[in-house]
RNA sequence: GCGCUUGUAGCUCAACUGGAUAGAGCACCAGCCUUCUAAGCUGGGGGUCGCAGGUUCGAGUCCUGCCAAGCGUACCA
């Protein structure tokens, strides 16, 4: 309805212009939006007051003059201008119960579109480094991803959703020295376990698993293991330089079998949060390997082009990258003095990989914390000669966990997290989604553990759910009540549907499309938890006023096709946010 | 210091990207269950849109300057 009013502006346009009412120079977008109020009609456009300035006429003289040229269209009831130069449309009633036909003929595709047209856009998120169980952070982005992924599959984008696993570098060699000496201290062996060290429960399972299946085969004393060491961070040495230290020792008299304590850690993790997310609802095309990544030379390639580029010059040993001549606050190192190359070469290798791939957009999700690194990443693209426009960063601020009062800290090192599987298990993967995605991505988000553990009523989730349990539990009650369903019969008789609480919910019935194409486009899946919270207030204020099974068999089946049709809207958003749509509640 | 993000009702947040009288949910107050699930509905109070300027027909939204919070400012990710 909105393109068609779009449509019926645009030709009244033209109209203006071969009456020389309207230069021909002037191409404004034209808008249509939904009004707030309904003295207001059901559209408006502000159109007369963005052409008024340059055209140079007044804009309500103006919005006659388009009013005027519009073409006639049925659907249209009446045509006003108001205000300083609005102009007005008020839809006929029998035009809004098309709706209720389209989504009873479309189903699970209403709200659908090709809007994308096939485009392909690859969505990056979650890609925490594989060093312990994702927490309530990730479950964030994981969220968010999930359902941005989703809403773009519907809006006819081709979606390749994908999880970067950091399985090379520093952090993993933290873990896997970590899980090598909490297996020492299973040995037998006692020792001060460094305090950059990850501390969690989980590396022990690890560590008991590696000791099941390989007993004693890589021990070695803590003397030996401990001997000649800098101080670590308590003993007022550098926990950094500490901890490095300890994984060349660990390297060292590990030798080969490094690489077995290494993976143990590396898949008993990566198989874990695989099984997170599958459980949360998150799915996943591609896990695509850091690791690959050095393994094929995509990384030295990428370092080669920047070279031949002249983007790379060598400083105190390192290998640094012109990002300052790119919009970047200052260079970059790519490779450190000590031959390692720095995540960043990966990134930079793998998000050039990702272009290659012949994606038309990038979407990489990420921790409001990293903002400071997309510049770099930007014009690592651009010296490689890709265009950086292709890539956009969407930031999710991370949830501050609150238990009552009290905030916890949250550091994956310290151990003292609560995992996403905990935050499942307590609130439910239904509602944990529900409130993940019903802030604005950008938003600082405050998760109260108390108040979402509570199974209360004030849980908005069970709200929209509960709309739709009514519908099913009104559908049963009509076999137990002995009324029959005629769809045909009640699609002939939508104009039964004439109170404003019906009026209401066709309007509202209407906008999901809308709201869905809007959620898409700008990556706010928070519009499509508030449309279907309006839906079930609609629904429920409407249960309340009016009874569905009535004796009048017109009326009767008007009102199902009414509700049946919410019922699949329903179906249609919750399953685009991941949640489930129960029958009974 | 500099950069990014955010300041809207007591609390948590919206506001169709510059439109008409800024809206919901909690919380608070007053009502509605022999009738399709009361996890629901109806009504009510509650606002200097952080502050000050500017841009224009029109600003919560854009520009500038302050104030406050979070994050970043590594040869860590």
């Amino acid at each position: 309805m909105k393109k068609q009013l779009e449509t019926l502006i645009s030709e009244a346009l033209l109209t203006l212009k071969t009456q020389s009412i309207l230069t021909d120079d002037l191409n404004p977008v034209i808008h249509v939006e939904r009004t707030r109020d309904v003295a207001h009609g059901d559209f408006a456009t502000n159109i007369a007051l963005i052409l008024a300035k340059t055209a140079k006429k007044n804009p309500r003289q103006l919005a006659e003059n388009i009013i005027a040229a519009l073409p006639t269209n049925e659907a249209v009831l009446k045509v006003e201008i108001a205000g300083a130069g609005f102009i007005n449309f008020f839809i006929n009633p029998n035009a809004q119960y098309q709706v209720i036909v389209d989504i009873h003929a479309t189903g699970e595709n209403f709200g659908k579109s090709n809007r994308g047209e096939g485009k392909k856009i690859q969505i990056e998120f979650v890609s925490a480094n594989p060093t312990g169980p994702l927490h309530v952070g990730h479950g964030r982005g994981a969220a968010y991803g999930s359902v941005v992924g989703n809403l773009l599959t519907a809006t006819g984008f081709y979606v390749h959703r994908e999880y970067y696993v950091n399985d090379a570098g520093r952090q993993m060699d933290i873990l896997a020295t970590s899980v090598w000496l909490r297996y020492l201290e299973i040995s037998g062996e006692t020792f001060v376990f460094p305090s950059n060290a990850y501390r969690g429960d989980y590396v022990r399972g690890i560590s008991q698993k590696l000791f099941n299946q390989y007993g004693k085969n890589f021990v070695h004393t803590a003397e030996t293991v401990f001997a000649n060491l800098p101080l670590d961070e308590p003993k007022g040495g550098d926990k950094e330089i500490y901890i490095d230290t300890v994984i060349s020792r660990a390297k060292e008299l590990l030798n080969k079998d490094y690489r077995i304590v290494f993976d143990m850690g590396l898949n008993d993790i990566l198989e874990d949060i695989k099984e997170d997310l599958i459980e949360f609802g998150t799915t996943y095309d591609q896990w695509f390997s850091e690791r690959s990544l050095m393994d094929d030379g995509s990384i030295d390639k990428a370092l080669a082009v920047l070279k031949s580029n002249n983007y790379l010059y060598e400083k105190d040993g390192a290998i640094w990258f012109k990002s300052s001549e790119l919009g970047d606050e200052k260079d970059r190192v790519v490779i450190r003095d000590n031959g390692q190359h720095t995540y960043f070469a990966s990134d930079i290798a793998y998000h050039w990989n990702k272009l290659e791939r012949g994606f038309d957009t990038l979407i990489d999700i990420w921790g409001a914390d990293h903002h400071g690194y997309i510049p770099r990443v930007k014009a690592a693209l651009t010296a490689l000669g890709a265009d950086e426009k292709k890539l956009n960063v969407l930031l999710v601020q991370f949830a501050s966990l609150w238990r009552g009062e009290e905030k916890v800290s949250m550091s994956t090192r310290s151990g003292e997290f609560v995992t996403l599987r905990e935050l499942r298990d307590e609130v439910g993967r239904d509602a944990a989604r529900f409130f993940y995605v019903m802030r604005r991505s950008e938003q600082h988000m405050d998760f109260d553990l108390e108040l979402a553990k509570s199974k209360s009523n004030e849980n908005p989730v069970f709200y929209v759910q509960y709309a739709h349990a009514r519908v099913c539990s009104v559908l049963r009650q009509l076999q137990e009540k002995g009324f029959t369903k005629n769809a045909v019969l009640g699609m002939a008789n939508l104009s039964e549907l004439n109170t404003e609480h019906e009026t209401a919910l066709l309007t509202t019935l209407a906008r999901y499309p809308e709201v869905i194409e809007r959620a898409a486009t700008q990556y706010e899946p928070h519009l499509l938890i508030n449309y279907l919270r309006e839906l079930a207030t609609d629904f429920h204020t409407y249960y309340n006023a009016h009874q569905f099974l009535v004796e009048d068999d017109k009326l009767r089946n008007a009102r199902l096709n009414l509700i049946i049709a919410v019922q699949q809207v329903l179906v249609n958003g919750l399953t685009l946010l991941g949640i489930s749509a129960p029958e009974a509640m």
